[in-house]
DNA sequence: TCCCTATCTCACGTTAACGTTACATATTTA
DNA sequence: TAAATATGTAACGTTAACGTGAGATAGGGA
């Protein structure tokens, strides 16, 4: 079915990756492609489309281990009940971690938002604790409200 | 104002961290403690505040030197107009840099909600490209829609 | 066929973010 | 005050995810 084959240096530059990547990855059993006699790597476009998922999840951050575990999916829910469950319970935790990030990162988000605007209306000051000349320091008031504050606060 | 002081110990289990990593962080300038007069390192409640607000930050992927940038705001914010519309630009960045990794990260789990669904509608062949038992296998005919099932997939 | 670029397989190098002794003080507890 | 813990500095070790040559083929164009 599939007709175009692609050898690694093409693959890195249609995926804007490094040789060296793919290779790795073939290392760790995340993409195992074909070979001609000669032992030149070929990969078909099931293959990129493989490695395009690989490099989204690793830019994510998830680890080749993390990738490999979503990878076993497949074969794992083929092999009878238990392990099926086994591979649902862990899918469950990949969506509750993938979950708790998405709220941590809008959190975050939402505190660097609230942090400019608190430290734009406190143009006068030197913004430490020390500081006696603006008794109401609007970043002062407000360390407890906005965590992140407390980054941008000089320690005492 | 603030009387309770903590030694290294006490800070690394009230936030579950190691002392190493307290320590690492001040090599980095990134969180620096008093001392007593024969070098014990004595913590405030504002020093807890900020290495909370670190430890979030790390967890969440952000480099040590991200995390200095950030906590640069307040400097920069303070030394003239056009440092200050540097800042600007930079938290920019860093807004948007959040938003896209939210957006991929809600598209990742979409789809592995997706590919679950999937999957579970195709129990009873090997999903694999070389089957032939199973011609309208709905994994294959989803791949190009739900990327991740490609990850699933054998390749050929 | 000659030349040049691409790939191959080792195998050592690199960076971030700590972990882990080792050995010397300091502090706390019995 | 002695013993048990905690803390200090210094420095080497560790892991993941590649980067970077070295030296030897392979493949494609003039």
């Amino acid at each position: 079915m599939e007709i175009n084959n692609y050898k690694i240096g093409e693959v890195a530059s249609k995926l804007a990756t490094s040789i060296r990547t793919i290779r790795y990855y073939e290392e760790e059993g995340l993409l195992i492609p074909t070979r001609t006699p000669r032992g030149t790597r070929l990969y078909s476009e099931n293959h990129l489309a493989r490695l395009h998922v690989i490099l989204r999840l690793a830019k994510l951050g998830f680890s080749i281990e993390a990738i490999r575990k979503i990878a076993e999916i497949r074969v794992d829910s083929q092999t009878g009940d238990e392990s099926s469950n086994h591979v649902e319970h862990h899918l469950e935790e990949v969506l509750n971690t993938i979950g708790g990030q998405i709220k941590a990162l809008e959190k975050v988000s939402h505190e660097i938002n609230d942090a400019r605007r608190v430290i734009a209306g406190c143009h006068g000051c030197s913004n430490t604790p020390s500081t006696q000349g603006c008794p109401d320091c609007p970043v002062r008031k407000n360390l407890n409200d906005i965590e992140l504050l407390n980054l941008v606060w000089d320690t005492e």
